[in-house]
DNA sequence: AGTATACCCATTGACGCCCATATAATCCCA
DNA sequence: TGGGATTATATGGGCGTCAATGGGTATACT
């Protein structure tokens, strides 16, 4: 499977659409690019993107909760009704719902930011502080990349 | 099978019709694309709806309660004494019963909430007090929501 | 008859599909 | 290896189709 990565900046255009970066494109399953998820980032004011395959899985282990146990409604909820698919158009391009750029304060441009298995959407000015901040954040924990990225060198070789 | 995902608000008309988004409706199965099951929600003051096939398959998991106990009888005295089948017209309309509007406060719109295998309709304004709550819950919730959708991030890596 | 519901037709606006262009990236051959 | 040629990507805009909505009329049920 293909990954989200490095970073681009885009246009929106009259209609409220955007190119997604072609490498992202080329990211998506086989079986579904010409669609993916948008949802609104539970950490920051971004947009998140995905496969609908992804969702897809998520969907099943929700639904296998009891049908009327409290966490199945509330997951239902979260993820379910805020969720929302987007078509791709054959030049590449989706529609950015009102409501999800108001969330993030896009109004004309957007930053594509790789996540691996997701992406984010910016408004570009935010991404860079985002960026010097958690460059930062890191920077002060001291926490070598080495302790993150070995075990799972190590968990890939099962 | 399709679910029901993400979130319309629709008008509701003179005739007391509303449109059941376009999304919706292609998530019905195809031999009872013309036919929702209403009822009111056990838990809010809301709308629930789905296909007729949902209900039979709740139908079933009732009958696996054990036939004398209390919650045997709850469940089928509050879900199939109150449950409405309703009609879709060749435009995608239903109409809303007038005792289900009352009880949950609906006048002249609608907000339709996707909830995986059934879908809610609130109050519009109720409808997003309703989200930013379960929306709060889900971010403290966090740990459990994480036992959820980390799964998946490892079933993609293969 | 009177009320309720379904069917038919019309309107509006949003979205998808198509075509066009400019800039950037890549290729290919001398 | 340089430079023109080809292709790909991002972007702009026209137009047809479909979804949501409104309203008239026929049919059914009581």
């Amino acid at each position: 499977m293909e990954l989200f990565v490095s970073q681009f900046v885009n246009k929106i255009d009259k209609k409220g659409r955007v190119s997604l970066p072609s490498i992202f494109r080329n990211a998506l399953p086989q079986n579904s690019k010409n669609e993916i998820i948008l949802y609104k980032s539970l950490k920051h004011n971004s947009i998140e993107g995905c496969s609908s395959d992804r969702i897809k899985d998520i969907a099943d282990r929700i639904n296998k909760l009891d049908i009327f146990s409290e966490d199945q409604d509330d997951f239902a909820t979260s993820i379910f009704s805020e969720i929302i698919p987007t078509n791709i158009d054959k030049e590449g391009r989706f529609l950015l719902p009102d409501y999800l750029k108001e969330h993030s304060n896009i109004s004309s441009e957007v930053t594509f930011v790789g996540q691996g298995h997701y992406f984010q959407i910016w408004e570009p000015k935010a991404a860079i502080e985002r960026q010097k901040k958690s460059r930062a954040r890191l920077i002060k924990k001291k926490k070598s990349l080495s302790s993150i990225i070995l075990p799972i060198q190590r968990s890939n070789e099962k």
